[in-house]
DNA sequence: ATTTTTAATGATAATTATTATTAAGTGAAT
DNA sequence: ATTCACTTAATAATAATTATCATTAAAAAT
Protein backbone atom coordinates (compact mmCIF):
# COMPACT_ATOMS: atom_id res chain seq x y z
CA UNK A 1 0.00 0.00 0.00
CA UNK A 2 1.08 3.61 -0.48
CA UNK A 3 2.89 5.36 1.93
CA UNK A 4 2.13 8.81 3.16
CA UNK A 5 5.63 9.72 1.52
CA UNK A 6 4.89 8.40 -1.86
CA UNK A 7 1.11 10.50 -1.50
CA UNK A 8 3.40 13.64 -0.68
CA UNK A 9 5.86 12.51 -3.61
CA UNK A 10 3.11 12.72 -6.02
CA UNK A 11 1.34 15.87 -4.54
CA UNK A 12 4.87 17.30 -5.47
CA UNK A 13 6.06 15.99 -8.39
CA UNK A 14 1.99 16.85 -9.96
CA UNK A 15 2.82 20.21 -9.11
CA UNK A 16 6.12 19.60 -10.91
CA UNK A 17 8.81 19.99 -8.06
CA UNK A 18 10.67 17.24 -6.76
CA UNK A 19 10.86 15.22 -3.28
CA UNK A 20 15.11 16.18 -3.11
CA UNK A 21 16.81 14.79 0.27
CA UNK A 22 16.26 17.41 2.30
CA UNK A 23 12.57 17.78 1.40
CA UNK A 24 11.90 13.89 2.17
CA UNK A 25 14.33 14.86 5.94
CA UNK A 26 11.79 17.42 6.27
CA UNK A 27 8.36 15.64 5.87
CA UNK A 28 9.70 12.99 7.75
CA UNK A 29 10.83 14.62 10.54
CA UNK A 30 6.98 16.10 10.27
CA UNK A 31 5.54 12.44 9.97
CA UNK A 32 7.68 11.82 13.14
CA UNK A 33 6.53 14.34 15.71
CA UNK A 34 2.84 14.99 13.99
CA UNK A 35 1.33 15.01 17.54
CA UNK A 36 3.54 18.40 18.15
CA UNK A 37 3.43 21.48 16.33
CA UNK A 38 6.92 22.73 15.44
CA UNK A 39 7.86 25.89 14.38
CA UNK A 40 10.48 26.42 11.43
CA UNK A 41 13.50 26.50 14.27
CA UNK A 42 12.10 22.79 15.60
CA UNK A 43 11.68 21.42 12.56
CA UNK A 44 14.92 22.72 11.51
CA UNK A 45 17.15 20.87 14.12
CA UNK A 46 14.98 17.99 13.77
CA UNK A 47 16.05 17.44 10.59
CA UNK A 48 19.63 18.65 11.24
CA UNK A 49 20.42 15.40 13.68
CA UNK A 50 19.94 13.30 10.43
CA UNK A 51 20.63 16.06 7.49
CA UNK A 52 23.29 17.91 9.27
CA UNK A 53 23.81 20.03 6.18
CA UNK A 54 20.36 21.24 5.69
CA UNK A 55 20.10 24.78 5.81
CA UNK A 56 17.86 26.67 7.71
CA UNK A 57 16.25 28.51 4.64
CA UNK A 58 15.88 25.34 3.14
CA UNK A 59 13.42 24.36 5.65
CA UNK A 60 11.22 27.92 5.60
CA UNK A 61 11.24 27.20 1.99
CA UNK A 62 10.32 23.66 2.08
CA UNK A 63 7.90 24.59 4.61
CA UNK A 64 5.96 26.58 2.60
CA UNK A 65 6.12 24.57 -0.22
CA UNK A 66 3.93 22.04 1.39
CA UNK A 67 1.68 24.66 2.90
CA UNK A 68 1.25 26.09 -0.54
CA UNK A 69 0.16 22.47 -2.00
CA UNK A 70 -1.65 22.00 1.20
CA UNK A 71 0.12 19.11 2.84
CA UNK A 72 0.60 21.21 6.18
CA UNK A 73 -1.23 23.87 7.63
CA UNK A 74 1.00 27.04 8.76
CA UNK A 75 -0.61 28.31 12.20
CA UNK A 76 -0.30 30.66 14.36
CA UNK A 77 -0.74 31.09 18.33
CA UNK A 78 0.14 34.06 18.97
CA UNK A 79 3.55 34.00 20.69
CA UNK A 80 5.23 35.48 17.33
CA UNK A 81 6.43 32.30 15.05
CA UNK A 82 4.38 29.89 12.95
CA UNK A 83 3.80 26.20 13.60
CA UNK A 84 3.54 23.86 11.04
CA UNK A 85 0.90 20.87 11.19
CA UNK A 86 0.86 17.88 8.74
CA UNK A 87 -2.78 18.09 7.23
CA UNK A 88 -4.39 14.74 8.20
CA UNK A 89 -5.46 12.02 5.25
CA UNK A 90 -8.37 12.55 3.42
CA UNK A 91 -11.08 13.27 5.25
CA UNK A 92 -11.92 17.13 7.04
CA UNK A 93 -9.03 18.44 7.46
CA UNK A 94 -10.47 20.68 9.99
CA UNK A 95 -8.61 20.39 13.57
CA UNK A 96 -8.94 23.03 15.82
CA UNK A 97 -6.88 23.85 19.23
CA UNK A 98 -6.91 24.48 22.78
CA UNK A 99 -3.84 26.77 24.40
CA UNK A 100 -3.51 26.08 27.32
CA UNK A 101 -2.82 29.52 29.25
CA UNK A 102 -1.38 27.71 32.68
CA UNK A 103 1.61 25.68 30.76
CA UNK A 104 0.97 26.29 26.95
CA UNK A 105 0.02 22.95 26.14
CA UNK A 106 -1.28 22.94 22.59
CA UNK A 107 -4.05 20.11 22.46
CA UNK A 108 -6.17 19.18 19.29
CA UNK A 109 -9.49 18.80 18.65
CA UNK A 110 -10.34 15.88 15.76
CA UNK A 111 -13.51 16.74 15.11
CA UNK A 112 -15.32 19.49 12.91
CA UNK A 113 -17.78 21.20 15.18
CA UNK A 114 -18.81 24.03 12.65
CA UNK A 115 -20.50 22.83 10.13
CA UNK A 116 -23.52 24.74 11.82
CA UNK A 117 -21.50 27.52 11.97
CA UNK A 118 -20.95 27.83 8.97
CA UNK A 119 -23.79 27.45 6.75
CA UNK A 120 -24.71 30.33 8.82
CA UNK A 121 -21.59 32.51 7.97
CA UNK A 122 -21.88 31.74 4.60
CA UNK A 123 -25.25 32.93 3.82
CA UNK A 124 -25.62 35.25 6.72
CA UNK A 125 -22.18 37.09 5.15
CA UNK A 126 -22.26 36.43 1.70
CA UNK A 127 -19.01 34.87 2.06
CA UNK A 128 -17.41 31.71 0.64
CA UNK A 129 -15.65 29.78 2.86
CA UNK A 130 -12.45 28.52 2.15
CA UNK A 131 -10.69 27.35 5.65
CA UNK A 132 -11.10 28.45 8.86
CA UNK A 133 -9.02 28.58 12.06
CA UNK A 134 -10.33 28.39 15.88
CA UNK A 135 -8.33 28.55 18.48
CA UNK A 136 -9.54 28.17 22.41
CA UNK A 137 -7.26 29.62 25.41
CA UNK A 138 -8.20 28.55 28.97
CA UNK A 139 -7.44 26.13 31.18
CA UNK A 140 -6.37 22.14 30.02
CA UNK A 141 -7.41 19.27 32.25
CA UNK A 142 -3.75 18.69 33.40
CA UNK A 143 -3.78 22.27 34.89
CA UNK A 144 -7.13 21.80 36.47
CA UNK A 145 -5.79 19.29 38.80
CA UNK A 146 -2.65 21.10 40.10
CA UNK B 1 -22.16 59.62 32.04
CA UNK B 2 -18.76 57.84 32.56
CA UNK B 3 -16.90 58.08 28.83
CA UNK B 4 -14.47 54.81 27.47
CA UNK B 5 -11.02 56.81 28.45
CA UNK B 6 -12.35 57.09 31.63
CA UNK B 7 -12.95 53.87 32.18
CA UNK B 8 -10.03 52.70 30.80
CA UNK B 9 -8.00 55.29 33.07
CA UNK B 10 -10.04 53.76 35.79
CA UNK B 11 -8.29 49.92 35.01
CA UNK B 12 -5.06 51.40 34.42
CA UNK B 13 -4.86 52.84 38.03
CA UNK B 14 -6.48 50.05 38.88
CA UNK B 15 -3.40 48.10 38.07
CA UNK B 16 -1.38 50.81 39.18
CA UNK B 17 -0.79 52.53 35.70
CA UNK B 18 -1.28 55.69 34.79
CA UNK B 19 -2.77 57.17 32.21
CA UNK B 20 0.03 59.38 30.63
CA UNK B 21 -0.32 61.79 27.44
CA UNK B 22 1.71 59.23 25.25
CA UNK B 23 -1.08 56.73 26.50
CA UNK B 24 -4.36 59.06 26.15
CA UNK B 25 -3.19 59.54 22.88
CA UNK B 26 -2.28 56.04 21.91
CA UNK B 27 -5.96 55.05 23.45
CA UNK B 28 -7.57 57.75 21.56
CA UNK B 29 -6.12 56.38 18.05
CA UNK B 30 -7.59 53.13 18.71
CA UNK B 31 -11.18 54.72 19.66
CA UNK B 32 -10.82 56.53 16.09
CA UNK B 33 -10.16 53.77 14.51
CA UNK B 34 -11.88 51.13 16.42
CA UNK B 35 -13.43 49.58 12.80
CA UNK B 36 -9.69 48.92 11.44
CA UNK B 37 -7.72 46.52 12.62
CA UNK B 38 -4.43 48.64 13.26
CA UNK B 39 -1.00 47.32 13.39
CA UNK B 40 1.37 48.95 15.88
CA UNK B 41 3.11 50.70 13.06
CA UNK B 42 -0.24 52.32 11.84
CA UNK B 43 -0.92 53.35 15.68
CA UNK B 44 2.18 54.82 15.56
CA UNK B 45 1.83 57.17 12.19
CA UNK B 46 -1.83 57.93 13.67
CA UNK B 47 -0.53 58.90 16.86
CA UNK B 48 2.18 60.98 16.00
CA UNK B 49 -0.13 63.14 13.39
CA UNK B 50 -1.28 64.83 16.56
CA UNK B 51 1.57 63.29 19.28
CA UNK B 52 4.77 63.98 16.92
CA UNK B 53 7.13 63.33 19.64
CA UNK B 54 5.65 59.52 20.56
CA UNK B 55 8.41 56.85 20.04
CA UNK B 56 7.69 53.98 18.58
CA UNK B 57 8.66 51.95 21.81
CA UNK B 58 6.45 53.80 23.75
CA UNK B 59 3.40 52.71 21.34
CA UNK B 60 4.28 49.03 21.80
CA UNK B 61 4.52 49.19 25.14
CA UNK B 62 1.70 51.17 25.52
CA UNK B 63 -0.61 48.27 23.10
CA UNK B 64 1.03 45.45 25.42
CA UNK B 65 0.25 46.82 28.70
CA UNK B 66 -3.65 47.39 27.02
CA UNK B 67 -3.56 43.82 25.93
CA UNK B 68 -2.57 42.62 29.62
CA UNK B 69 -5.03 44.62 30.96
CA UNK B 70 -7.57 43.22 28.32
CA UNK B 71 -8.45 46.53 27.19
CA UNK B 72 -7.05 45.33 23.64
CA UNK B 73 -6.90 42.11 22.19
CA UNK B 74 -4.09 41.19 20.50
CA UNK B 75 -4.32 39.21 16.89
CA UNK B 76 -2.62 37.80 14.59
CA UNK B 77 -4.19 36.78 11.08
CA UNK B 78 -1.04 35.17 9.59
CA UNK B 79 0.16 38.17 7.45
CA UNK B 80 3.41 38.70 10.39
CA UNK B 81 2.49 41.49 12.15
CA UNK B 82 0.28 41.98 14.91
CA UNK B 83 -3.05 44.13 15.19
CA UNK B 84 -4.91 45.56 17.92
CA UNK B 85 -8.31 45.40 18.82
CA UNK B 86 -10.08 47.63 21.55
CA UNK B 87 -12.86 45.76 23.38
CA UNK B 88 -16.06 46.04 23.30
CA UNK B 89 -17.51 47.61 25.87
CA UNK B 90 -19.02 44.82 28.68
CA UNK B 91 -20.98 42.10 27.06
CA UNK B 92 -19.90 39.62 24.74
CA UNK B 93 -16.62 40.81 23.66
CA UNK B 94 -16.76 37.70 21.02
CA UNK B 95 -16.15 38.50 18.05
CA UNK B 96 -14.91 36.93 15.20
CA UNK B 97 -13.29 37.72 11.72
CA UNK B 98 -13.45 36.88 7.73
CA UNK B 99 -10.17 37.65 5.90
CA UNK B 100 -10.63 37.64 2.14
CA UNK B 101 -8.05 35.55 0.45
CA UNK B 102 -8.58 37.59 -2.99
CA UNK B 103 -8.36 41.14 -1.39
CA UNK B 104 -6.77 40.93 2.49
CA UNK B 105 -9.63 42.79 3.84
CA UNK B 106 -10.68 41.70 7.24
CA UNK B 107 -14.31 41.94 8.16
CA UNK B 108 -15.70 41.23 11.60
CA UNK B 109 -18.50 39.00 12.48
CA UNK B 110 -20.53 40.77 16.17
CA UNK B 111 -21.99 37.64 17.03
CA UNK B 112 -20.98 34.72 19.27
CA UNK B 113 -22.46 31.67 17.19
CA UNK B 114 -19.80 29.49 19.12
CA UNK B 115 -22.08 28.87 22.44
CA UNK B 116 -22.83 25.06 21.52
CA UNK B 117 -19.60 24.55 20.37
CA UNK B 118 -18.26 25.82 23.72
CA UNK B 119 -20.00 23.98 25.91
CA UNK B 120 -19.24 20.66 23.93
CA UNK B 121 -15.60 21.53 24.14
CA UNK B 122 -15.84 22.44 28.11
CA UNK B 123 -17.57 19.08 28.07
CA UNK B 124 -15.85 16.47 26.24
CA UNK B 125 -12.39 17.83 26.89
CA UNK B 126 -12.64 19.05 30.09
CA UNK B 127 -11.12 22.81 29.08
CA UNK B 128 -11.81 25.58 30.88
CA UNK B 129 -12.38 28.26 28.19
CA UNK B 130 -11.18 31.68 28.92
CA UNK B 131 -11.33 33.19 24.98
CA UNK B 132 -11.41 31.96 21.75
CA UNK B 133 -10.20 33.14 18.00
CA UNK B 134 -12.04 32.01 15.41
CA UNK B 135 -11.32 33.55 11.51
CA UNK B 136 -12.66 32.02 8.52
CA UNK B 137 -10.54 32.58 5.06
CA UNK B 138 -12.38 33.15 2.06
CA UNK B 139 -13.71 35.39 -0.92
CA UNK B 140 -15.55 38.50 0.40
CA UNK B 141 -18.69 39.40 -0.71
CA UNK B 142 -17.12 42.25 -2.64
CA UNK B 143 -14.92 39.86 -4.37
CA UNK B 144 -17.48 37.40 -5.67
CA UNK B 145 -18.76 40.44 -7.76
CA UNK B 146 -16.10 40.88 -9.62
C1' DA C 1 9.84 73.20 49.34
C1' DT C 2 13.42 70.07 48.41
C1' DT C 3 15.27 65.83 48.11
C1' DT C 4 14.58 60.93 47.00
C1' DT C 5 12.51 57.40 44.70
C1' DT C 6 9.96 55.48 41.18
C1' DA C 7 7.80 55.22 36.72
C1' DA C 8 7.65 56.29 32.02
C1' DT C 9 9.68 57.96 27.91
C1' DG C 10 12.49 58.52 23.46
C1' DA C 11 16.27 57.09 20.96
C1' DT C 12 18.47 53.49 19.43
C1' DA C 13 20.68 48.96 19.61
C1' DA C 14 19.79 44.18 19.65
C1' DT C 15 17.11 40.21 18.73
C1' DT C 16 14.09 37.21 16.35
C1' DA C 17 11.63 35.38 12.54
C1' DT C 18 11.50 35.26 7.89
C1' DT C 19 12.68 36.16 3.05
C1' DA C 20 15.79 37.29 -0.79
C1' DT C 21 20.13 36.79 -3.07
C1' DT C 22 23.94 34.47 -4.77
C1' DA C 23 26.93 31.10 -6.31
C1' DA C 24 27.42 26.35 -6.57
C1' DG C 25 25.53 21.61 -7.09
C1' DT C 26 22.48 18.15 -9.12
C1' DG C 27 20.12 15.65 -12.28
C1' DA C 28 17.07 14.93 -16.20
C1' DA C 29 16.85 15.67 -21.17
C1' DT C 30 18.91 16.32 -25.05
C1' DA D 1 29.09 15.28 -22.52
C1' DT D 2 26.34 19.58 -22.37
C1' DT D 3 22.64 22.30 -21.49
C1' DC D 4 19.07 23.92 -18.69
C1' DA D 5 15.93 24.25 -15.06
C1' DC D 6 15.63 23.22 -10.25
C1' DT D 7 17.45 23.07 -5.74
C1' DT D 8 20.57 23.94 -2.36
C1' DA D 9 23.70 26.14 1.52
C1' DA D 10 25.40 30.11 3.02
C1' DT D 11 24.73 34.44 3.88
C1' DA D 12 22.81 38.97 3.54
C1' DA D 13 18.84 41.64 4.04
C1' DT D 14 14.55 42.99 5.91
C1' DA D 15 10.69 43.58 9.02
C1' DA D 16 8.65 43.29 13.46
C1' DT D 17 9.42 43.48 18.04
C1' DT D 18 11.94 43.85 22.36
C1' DA D 19 15.74 45.34 25.38
C1' DT D 20 18.83 48.82 27.01
C1' DC D 21 19.81 53.04 28.89
C1' DA D 22 20.23 57.80 29.71
C1' DT D 23 16.88 61.34 30.50
C1' DT D 24 12.68 63.32 32.13
C1' DA D 25 8.36 63.58 34.67
C1' DA D 26 5.71 62.44 38.44
C1' DA D 27 4.98 60.84 43.18
C1' DA D 28 6.43 60.16 47.77
C1' DA D 29 9.02 61.25 51.56
C1' DT D 30 11.26 64.20 54.11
Amino acid sequence: MESRIDRIKKQLSGASYKLTPQREATVRVLLENEEDHLSAEDVFLLVREKSPDIGLATVYRTLELLNELNVVDKIQFGDGVSRYDLRQEGAAHFHHHLVCIECGAVDEIQEDLLEDVEAIVEKKWNFIIKDHRLTFHGICHRCQDK
